[in-house]
DNA sequence: CCTAGTTACGTACACCGTACGTAGTGCGCT
DNA sequence: AGCGCACTACGTACGGTGTACGTAACTAGG
């Protein structure tokens, strides 16, 4: 009626061209590039509309006739790693398939520490993860169970592999980026716990900062929280 | 040596008052229940040092006397809100004590939307977070494992909750948010979909949303993904 | 009592996302 | 062929942000 038509709010909606006025002197690919480029060095943090502008050599504002608001910045820059997926032909084990996709999405995310944070304000149906869950229900195909089940199993497995990276990740920020030294900061924070745990008011967290005895493999954590999902839709496990 | 000494990054490892000085005007409670009451009410981008101090009805420079950073406010709400599970005696059965406190942190999560997003940045040992968590260690005691085991367990559960809420949540404000229709923008959006689909290049998913039929009961989704974990963990499953 | 450390807070700075207006450009239609 | 319109490009400006810094009042410890 009165006014302009609906445009669609997600940006895989919309057409990236659409022939009239001048050629685009840029591609969606090109600006994710340049973003991605830029929260890999600088942080995500530095990712503003003006820096990327300046990365492409544009003035600020253009950047707006290619991305309408800034989260569709965000969903450009995840579609863009997502690129990294080496998808491969399944090799009929599923279990060991998954396992595999699993590690590189965390060598994904190791990459690109700043993903786990984008994780949860993108709308998930990107090309390149579309083309991503298309290759996990590909390796699911021996799996007997239904669609639903599988689509279960791959948001499950994403959202143990992205919480478990972002917790890793987090905690090597933690200590790296750290005025003083890491073993005053970690003093600290002993000191602190320790505290709180000497009152008596957590005995079994007590115990369980008793049993614990060295540093811990956070990759072997990982790895045994995978195995324990799979487990629980393995029909036929051992 | 030279200089002023090393402050604990971590606000939980500052004391809160020192007795020197005047009496603070404010607690850390007072703080985080502001900052709790803006971010329901009016969003988390809205909790600003600004209106959280305005809130307390104080300047807002006052307010960096108790919070030395904005990232230590979330802490202080992430603790708040952890003050709202209800702690009570483990029945014996660690399973559906577990699964009572999973649905409790999701309850609390869709009380307080804004939680998920919150907790991939923070430090995860509040007064409250370790109240919590020994209480899921207390709930544990019954199964015969290793309190690494268990430690990663009750991990496991934390992020399979944030993440499946943080979906539903996500979900829940997309249509919510949207200047046209829900009708429209999910007629957009089934016709992209469909459209990506439709080339044949995803076959997988093309089977998958045949499948498909009617709405999804998201709550039944998140209570098999627990029950799967749970079975993970169970040495007498059945 | 004095003084050092704390609270309180106004000002200022750099930066952010983006609304808006204007100028130039080239495809699609008549 | 040529007109018109949708598009690109981009400078300016606005309201917001986190927070560094300086100053004034206040109070507990030595």
């Amino acid at each position: 009626m009165a006014g302009k038509a609906a445009e669609p709010q997600v940006i895989w909606a919309r057409p990236e061209r659409t022939g009239r006025g001048p050629r685009p002197a840029f591609t969606r690919a090109d600006i994710a590039a340049a973003a991605v480029r830029i929260a890999d060095t600088s942080g995500l943090d530095a990712v503003s509309m003006r820096h990327v502008a300046a990365e492409l050599g544009c003035g600020t504002m253009s950047l707006y006739n290619y991305v309408p608001r800034k989260e569709d910045l965000y969903e450009l820059m995840i579609d863009a790693v997502g690129a990294e997926h080496e998808i491969r032909e399944p090799s009929g084990d599923w279990r060991a398939d998954m396992i595999r996709n699993a590690e590189e999405t965390r060598g994904i995310m190791h990459r690109h520490t700043w993903v786990p944070r984008l994780m949860s304000g993108v709308y998930g149906f990107s090309p390149n993860t579309l083309r991503y869950l298309e290759h996990c229900l590909a390796c699911l195909e021996p799996l007997d169970a239904a669609y639903g089940v599988k689509m279960e199993l791959v948001a499950l497995i994403n959202g143990v592999v992205t919480t478990y990276t972002a917790n890793e990740i987090a905690t090597a920020e933690r200590t790296r980026a750290m005025p003083w030294s890491e073993e005053e900061e970690n003093a600290v924070r002993i000191a602190y716990l320790g505290g709180q745990v000497a009152t008596g008011a957590y005995p079994h967290l007590a115990a369980a900062f008793m049993e614990d005895s060295g540093p811990i493999d956070l990759e072997a954590v990982f790895r045994r929280a995978l195995e324990r999902v799979l487990d629980a839709f393995d029909p036929d496990p051992g």
